[in-house]
DNA sequence: ACTTTACTTTGCAAAGC
DNA sequence: GCTTTAAAAAGTAAAGT
């Protein structure tokens, strides 16, 4: 059988980072094509990469957060060129700010159909969120590693609040070992 | 040490009087939905015990009452589906949705997810069904959840899907929107979920 | 009926109301 | 709390053809 942990996809990573100096959102916003810039209804400006696809949400403190990369390469290849373009513009940024991420959302899938109903008893209900008649997902809370995972009917699982790709790894491999304790896999 | 043992009254009143108006608002939208005395008195219960945790703070008092409202109906095993309660609520289905998950996890209140069989009854009474038909659905609905079907499926579409199939086995046929109306799912949800049902229990019509 | 679009849930940062 | 951004899971809903 294939191992569950070869089945995770990551499918998009939150990091933040900033430039150390403050900025003019008005005339970025004027220079940089293809940048949403909407003071009254978020303080952030948006600027989109293509390759790989990203959103870059800048600040006037010159934080900035990127997410909708696939993996931390991209995160950094993306802020790079989001880099490159703010020093198209004569501002200064360093050779290589501090990106921290923030969040990775996996996907996975166990490749067996789950009883959600038997699980969030048999996990306990205390732990568990399980309303069908608001999301089909069950909520499984995590403390080591600390994830959130969202379990579903097909066997398909996310995993999100992650902050290095082998959490996700970790997350599945107790997942599947407490779901066969309760002989609720299979 | 004066001032806070003022506040202390304070908040005290303003919780009680807070309360006659939760206390209201449960007996009439109960009313409306013509659910039973001691069902009321649950969900008031589980409001007090919200009121004592602190847990009305930052939300208001007509959610959480909708949404106590709406634990005590499952608990008490009469469930009302949340576009019932929010039909006769002033706050909007997702704010009760929500507020009803935070006070279940604050207060422990263990809720197991609603069996679709216990919208059987008044669904059918509603439609006058006969007692035949709601025991073909109950079958339905057993026989379908033992191989799975029910994982992430909203209880009320499902049970809807089994009446509507046990009403045309019986021959008691009633229409899909109908059913759609008393259950609160459109047609497409009982359509899809009804072929899945028939297919898992082997019929052919 | 079929497709498309959109909303539900989870996690996170940013600045400001 | 809210606002915005991104993405997955699967169910439900509504709108347009």
């Amino acid at each position: 059988m294939t191992d569950p942990k070869d089945t995770i996809n990551i499918e998009n990573v939150v990091a933040s980072t900033g430039i150390g100096q403050e900025l003019d959102l008005q005339s970025v916003a004027m220079d940089l094509e293809g940048a949403d810039y909407d003071p009254e209804q978020f303080p952030g400006l948006v600027y989109r990469t293509q390759n790989p696809k990203s959103a870059a949400l800048i600040f006037r403190s010159g934080k900035i957060v990127c997410t909708g990369a696939k993996s931390t390469d991209d995160v950094h290849e993306s802020l790079r060129i989001v880099f490159d373009k703010l020093r198209e513009l004569q501002i200064q940024v360093n050779e290589d700010p501090e990106i921290v991420v923030q969040n990775i959302v996996t996907s996975a899938d166990l490749g067996r159909n789950l009883n959600l109903n038997a699980i969030a008893i048999g996990l306990g209900l205390e732990n568990i969120e399980y309303e069908p008649e608001q999301f089909p997902g069950l909520v499984y809370r995590l403390d080591e590693p600390e994830v959130v995972a969202l379990l579903f009917g097909s066997g398909k699982l996310v995993i999100t609040g992650g902050k290095k790709p082998v959490d996700a790894e970790h997350a599945v491999d107790k997942i599947v070992s407490r779901l066969e304790d309760l002989g609720l896999l299979e | 040490r004066l001032r806070k043992w003022q506040e202390r009254i304070r908040t005290k009143d303003a919780g009680e009087r807070n309360l006659q108006f939760a206390l209201s608002e449960t007996d009439r939208m109960a009313s409306s939905l013509a659910i039973p005395r001691s069902v009321r008195e649950v969900a008031c219960v589980i409001y007090r015990r919200a009121l004592d945790e602190d847990l009305i703070r930052g939300r208001s008092i007509e959610g959480v009452a909708t949404s106590t409202l709406y634990a005590a109906c499952r608990m008490e095993g009469i469930p009302r589906s949340l576009e019932e309660v929010a039909a006769v609520s002033r706050v909007e289905r997702k704010e009760i949705g929500r507020t009803y998950r935070y006070v279940a996890q604050e207060l422990n209140l263990e809720m197991e997810p609603v069996n679709p069989k216990k919208y059987v009854p008044r669904f059918c009474s509603e439609l006058e069904l006969s007692e035949e038909v709601q025991v073909k659905a109950n079958e339905i609905i057993d026989t379908t959840t033992e191989k799975g079907l029910l994982s992430g499926k909203s209880p009320t579409g499902y049970a809807a899907a089994a009446i509507y199939a046990a009403s045309l086995l019986c021959n008691e046929k009633k229409t899909q929107r109908e059913v759609s109306d008393v259950a609160q799912v459109t047609e497409v949800t009982i359509r899809n979920r009804y072929q899945e049902q028939i297919e898992a229990m082997g019929i052919h019509e």
